[in-house]
DNA sequence: TGCGACGGAATGAACATTCATTCCCTTCTC
DNA sequence: GAGAAGGGAATGAATGTTCATTCCGTCGCA
């Protein structure tokens, strides 16, 4: 409370909070078209014409934080890669970062896993979409030319990896198992393995 | 035409079955909120009020259709198991049966990969949804006290295995890039060696 | 006291579902 | 064998409901 001295506009930022919180939840739950504008606005503590205040339109809503959790994933997936590193290690970071993601904010990660989203995603939140894949591409071709990784298509090799991971976390929460670290070394040095030379 | 003189009733049939196949589709490309009833309707080529002759609901078409294409894997899946087999042979079985059936009903599996179904499946369609999990585990646990599969929890590896299945099929659907028998049997052999002993 | 954020009832559009009617096939009558 | 009658499937406009969005009176802060 102290601190938000500062701000005489503080409750402007912490509603537009609440919305988007109480909206990755709704969406997570039941999927954009079965979430309702006022049940949003209910679990935000806030009127229905407050998220108008916010947000463009219900659509303008998914976007922004499609957005939001998409580069909060992809800032920390880059961030400090270890760039001349072994692939072997390139890869540890890749998924360890992946999984402190899914762990840390475990409601992000399971609206970006979502749906289909395609058909209310502007062309910009497409666009940032494919960031991470390219990414993971390039390390997986750098890698295969080092000879670390088998020679298969990356693009069979990136959906083997991609897919363990998002089924993993699924699994994990479908059976409400919580994944420990060991369980996250575990699974990182299978799914290597899948792809390793 | 012709060849209906036979049944009189043909059309009942017909009908049933192209709301469920026009039903399917929609499904996939929208989700199931995403769908209107006119719209499945107007893709099956019939009248809205002749969705109602058949099922109940809209609900009603989204369980049987569920149950239809969740049996129809299962019982391509587990026909016929090579029981006394060794592990490695086994999932070699597993893994081209859905293999198979994503190449044969690429619709159906689209459909049973889709959502978050959980908010409008009913108690009897949950209930099938766990058959070929439990097998699943079983087959690994069995396996792994051979000897012959990784020691880890069965729950991470299961969510690796078919995890990794269901990505290769999204990655390869969404890069528009069409699997063959190489690629699958590529990617079988990856994903047996993430489990392997 | 004035200003702007806020809430939530009001609004119009779109939806799932219904129902009076049409259409087509079968069967009965002569 | 032709024609009429009956019945059940199919239809799509009509219905009541639910939704996204708007509007305006209220309230808190300066």
């Amino acid at each position: 409370m102290s601190r938000q001295e500062r701000s005489p506009r503080r409750a402007v930022g912490d509603k537009r909070e609440a919305i988007l919180a109480a909206a990755t939840e709704l969406f997570v739950e039941r999927g954009f078209h079965g979430t309702t504008v006022p049940e949003i606005a209910e679990r935000a503590g806030v009127g229905a014409g407050t998220i108008y205040r916010h947000f463009a339109s219900k659509e303008a809503v998914v976007n922004e934080l499609f957005r939001l959790h998409k580069q909060a994933l992809t800032a920390r997936v880059l961030r400090d890669f270890p760039v001349g590193a072994a692939a072997r290690e390139q890869f540890k970071a890749l998924w360890h970062r992946m999984a402190r993601y899914a762990v840390d904010e475990p409601r992000g990660f399971a609206f970006l896993e979502l749906h289909n989203h395609r058909s209310y995603l502007d062309t910009e939140s497409l666009a940032i979409e494919t960031r991470i894949r390219d990414f993971g591409i390039a390390f997986l071709t750098a890698a295969q030319q080092k000879g670390e990784v088998k020679d298969a298509d990356p693009m069979v090799l990136i959906g083997i990896v991609m897919g363990a991971f998002i089924g993993l976390v699924r699994f994990a929460a479908e059976c409400k198992l919580t994944l420990d670290d060991a369980a996250w070394r575990t699974a990182e040095q299978c799914v290597w393995e899948a792809i390793r030379a």
